[in-house]
DNA sequence: CGGAGATACTTAACATGTTAAATGAATGCG
DNA sequence: CGCATTCATTTAACATGTTAAGTATCTCCG
């Protein structure tokens, strides 16, 4: 029922394996990618079991509070706030119209475009399940420190920042 | 060609939308895990494309990375250090296996626990995608800046520290 | 006006994330 | 020894990530 607790008792017979330690690298548990997982996975397994007590995932969780701000909004700028791709919105705004709880219009003047929005029981869904999420988060602030989490937010925007239009379109090099 | 480069252009027409606003939450874009999250993609998807054209996602790299400095282990112990969860896990050294990069053999002392290593096509293929992964590397933190990359991955170290056991198992509220 | 090209979104196809269940093998205990 | 339990790994099922292709619509220019 507990975790399963790291378990040191192998460190006998290294067993050695037939091609290894040939290319050295970075410590691989300490690059940067896999810390912002590690991370990441941390805070979000705090979250999931409360989402999925009410049937919602992180992403659908994502896309209800974006709406919830925004009164109604476009497929695309939608993807830019809920940070999804297109396909994944795509799939997603299907089944949260099946489930009632947005609702989607084409736009008067662009066909092409539709328009989304919270629908009432979208609405209730949220209010049933931001407190827990608020006490979550409240919780996690509390251990991390307020102030230490607005410098790592603080930080991480400048990272990002950083890195924009690195590899956006720019890079040299075609060949292949 | 180029990317859809963000278009602020939509700051005129609200488009009152049927039910939003009613549920008040910190603002959404500005939560931890959207940070996180935001960062982390930032970066990926600097390697993203070096990896792609060696016909590797960026799980099967943890993995042969991951395989590259330790000789051998088993499956459970390679998840924990690769961050995935079983059944990728499981999926994906079936690919890697067919694709003739890791080997593996149950162990002799319990028949259960499979043995995963890399091959010397793996070390092979390391070696020609190594280069250009710690160039990009580099180059990110050229940009960011060492002494900011160090710090932002201590407190990343911290903040995984200090939500450690929190939603592990102990949690009362076994209604279901 | 009409068709080439751009746009907004959806589908398709494949890989992984996530949880539950299945399978096969070891362990402990009566 | 026999068998319930535990353990390591895999399979299943569903949801999302990711890239490419498809569809419908709009725009613009000749």
């Amino acid at each position: 029922m507990t975790k399963k607790s790291a378990d040191p008792a192998n460190g006998g017979a290294p067993a050695a394996g037939p091609a290894a330690r040939q290319v050295p690298m970075r410590d691989f548990s300490r690059s940067l990618p896999m810390s912002l997982l590690r991370a990441r996975e941390a805070v979000m397994r705090q979250f999931r079991p409360s989402l999925r007590e009410h049937g919602l995932t992180e992403q659908q969780w994502r896309i209800l509070r974006a709406l919830a701000s925004i009164e109604a909004v476009e497929v695309t700028e939608l993807a830019r706030t809920a940070f999804l791709l297109g396909p994944s919105l795509s799939r997603i705004l299907r089944d949260l119209e099946a489930r009632n709880l947005i609702e989607r219009k084409t736009a008067k003047a662009d066909q092409r475009r539709s328009v989304v929005s919270i629908s009432k029981d979208g609405v209730k869904l949220m209010a049933s399940v931001a407190p827990t999420s608020e006490a979550i988060y409240a919780e996690i602030t509390r251990r991390f420190g307020a102030r230490k989490l607005a410098e790592l937010q603080e930080m991480l925007g400048e990272l990002e920042r950083s890195l924009a239009g690195l590899g956006a379109s720019e890079e040299a090099s075609p060949e292949e």
